[in-house]
DNA sequence: AATGCGGTTTGATATATGTCAAAAATCGTG
DNA sequence: CACGATTTTTGACATATATCAAACCGCATT
């Protein structure tokens, strides 16, 4: 396994803002995200944009990609940020000799394909409350896998940013906050999260439409 | 590349509504579509569905298993249909041994990603009309490919099929139709479609909310 | 040819979310 | 520390799409 090392060349930093990479730019890479996170976003030319993801320190981005050997959306960083490259060819060589690596990458790619597919079936048939409450809860439970606390962080991206994300409008996502807190659920202050009553948001999905 | 033929095993046929695969079941082998089209669909527990995804004839079925070794929706045949079945052990053993297997699979597992997020960008911004537009435009597209009408073809899906994979009630969907037909960009009887003005409904697109 | 049934179309109305605008809060910078 | 710029919140109003309902159509079966 430390034949992984040889992948790990260069560690790069970012700054809030910076670019990791652009739509249209040549495909060398994937990169792993050491410390800090990303937004990813598809601009379409009509001047519509798509976040179509926020990765967090341990996730692997530039997966899309790999389909035409150019980056189909841009990277951007949200806070500092340290990302590690990890040269494709290289991903490959090494795992056709490591079934192990092969293996991995192919689950990277898959899991990939379901939490889009997730995403899909949040944008497709939630109202907007359910989204928020689908995205805060996804938020806490990746702040928990990384030893962090689960009930209280701070946003990375602003409300347009997460409005993007949903498929809503920053105004409609600032007063679904703002119910949230009214309803006990959360208490929100700006970009500061605490969740209240996790089992409270997580009853906001069951409600059907 | 005669190897893969160790691969295409079992050729299997599917009756309108049959079950390729449900969500849970274990997951062995990718599906080449050999002829007739399958959709995919997420349900949620509380009864919420999603259509992910319409795929036809050389088309690749069953990528979302892989992360978790269990497949992750439904597929079911929307007309009849006959698959062949790739035992996903052997594919990664192959693609071990064929670089260029190898780079297939990853571009394949990656443009479901590409196709996903464009997916996330229809639900996620566009409005009803331009929802279909973009999605009459992609089966034309993909017929043509098949050396198929791009004007003229036979839906195999329902409006409410349609309005699933959308993120549209089904009476939107007709709506849509009917005044696509009554601006002239198509004639639509029932699941008869043909295309019009193939410029005419790719401008729908341009139109900025 | 008649019957029944699921799918489709169309209309009237309700509602969730978008739009526009202004005030308040927050942040970054000199 | 103050300033201006940006982001957030909140309100009033507009609108796209959902909902509910009825009629219609086409297909399959008898």
């Amino acid at each position: 396994m430390h034949k992984l090392d040889e992948l790990s060349t260069v560690k790069r930093s970012f700054a809030r803002s910076d670019y990791l990479y652009r739509s249209g730019d040549k495909f060398r890479s994937l990169f792993a995200i050491h410390s800090g996170s990303f937004k990813t976003q598809i601009l379409h030319e009509d001047g519509r944009e798509q976040v179509t993801g926020f990765q967090m320190a341990g996730e692997i981005i530039g997966l899309d990609a790999i389909s035409t050997d150019t980056h189909a959306c841009d990277a951007v960083a949200l806070e500092s940020s340290v990302v590690c490259e990890l040269p494709f060819n290289k991903l490959e060589a090494l795992s056709r000799e490591i079934p192990l690596l092969q293996r991995h990458l192919h689950k990277l790619m898959s899991r990939e394909i379901v939490r889009d597919q997730g995403i899909m079936l949040l944008l497709g048939s939630m109202r907007a409350e359910e989204r928020l409450a689908v995205f805060l809860l996804n938020l806490s439970q990746r702040f928990a896998t990384r030893g962090l606390s689960a009930t209280q962080f701070q946003l990375r991206m602003s409300r347009q940013e997460i409005g993007s994300y949903l498929g809503l409008k920053l105004e409609t996502v600032s007063r679904a906050f703002s119910h949230f807190q009214s309803e006990r659920l959360i208490n929100v202050k700006v970009r500061t999260v605490e969740i209240l009553d996790l089992a409270g948001l997580q009853a906001c999905l069951n409600n059907t439409r």
